[in-house]
DNA sequence: CCTTGACTTGACCGACCGGTCTATTATGAT
DNA sequence: ATCATAATAGACCGGTCGGTCAAGTCAAGG
């Protein structure tokens, strides 16, 4: 077998990192061909189009992200409300590394590309969706949780859910945009504070 | 004179409209000119390049913004409260306008550049942080006058401010994804709930 | 040994990219 | 009437875009 990954493997990952740092229409096939070291014809043995490799690109990302801090911050034997915590300051770490280690800001691959995508793909945008349902359904089983034990008031947690969620976009949009990942730390606390009550 | 608009506004208008509902990347300047019905030698006499084109879209928009329903919205004789929940109205309303037109939610197009761009071009990226820091003052306006006035316990205004920014460009991303601006109408006047205290 | 099919190679395609250039026309000041 | 300059027209540039394709390499199965 191989020494080095899959060359499927390679393509994505190489994919994930390009459109992560910069945008998908600003990233060529040849491009990402030269950074994994594959031919064009190999791209296109295992990914049909350009679009279909960013559709794999998120299924991937959203794959890493779910078992990796995600699970972090959210399944653990810690108080409900210091979950969130937990996922701001996550947040926080990561996004500084890339800053630490390349001097931008990337954002949220997600964010970034609902952005760029959702008024020309709708498939896409359908599974940028699910992605961002998926999140909110975390938040809101944690929600649930603080609720249930009292260590929150009663609240409609799946619209606070998406509240937050937005809202954790939101600070990441910002840092971007002042390349200060140093922001989310600073807004990031206040998660805690939004509430939407039942309506009902 | 010309019966219809200037060249240079007719480019202008044109490429706002198209870079606000598609991306930078994914217009081409032959497309602006086709559709603007301008040539590209007109296009080159005014505009430098595609990225300064950009760059007075953003200044364009700006200006319109700030002396359009942002005006309205904070500068009335509505009590400080009441403005930030007709500020959210108004996003409601005009995203929902474009969906009934066109069928898509375009999003906030500062958002939408400050994503696709910030990772590539720093003197756009400047020029989005500025405007989200005019956009922040109008906020931190508004609660600075609302804490004088005794409506709103003492906090960080300036802090929270940012906050209150970042939540409305979030539901408007989580909304945009799901191309539905009820989203907006849904969680937007949770905003109210959203404090940063002073950290003294 | 031969065949099959997954995988790789790299030349090639037409279309389009952002941008340049020369030539021409319209306009306003002198 | 002249002349400078603003504005327009549109052919043209090298380069890159996403994507195709015919020709091969190679390992496993018969």
């Amino acid at each position: 077998m191989n020494a080095e990954p899959d060359t499927r493997s390679r393509i994505l990952a190489t994919a994930r990192e390009m459109f992560h740092g910069r945008s998908y229409a600003d990233v060529g096939i040849q491009e990402i061909c030269e950074a994994a070291r594959v031919q064009k014809g190999s791209f296109y043995h295992f990914f049909p189009s350009k679009r279909d490799l960013a559709l794999a690109v998120i299924d991937d990302m959203a794959h890493d992200w779910a078992h990796g801090f995600v699970a972090e911050a959210f399944d653990q034997a810690l108080p409900p409300v210091e979950r969130l915590e937990y996922m701001i300051d996550a947040a926080y770490y990561w996004q500084k590394a890339t800053v630490d280690h390349e001097g931008r800001m990337r954002g949220c691959l997600f964010g970034n590309l609902a952005l760029e995508m959702s008024t020309r793909d709708d498939v896409m945008r359908a599974k940028l969706n699910y992605v961002f349902d998926k999140a909110r359904d975390r938040f809101r089983a944690t929600l649930d949780e603080a609720v249930a034990s009292g260590a929150l008031a009663a609240m409609d947690t799946e619209a606070t859910a998406s509240a937050m969620l937005a809202y954790l976009e939101g600070i990441i949009l910002l840092a971007k945009t002042r390349n200060e990942p140093e922001v989310i730390q600073r807004l990031g606390p206040a998660i805690k504070t939004l509430r939407i009550e039942l309506s009902h």
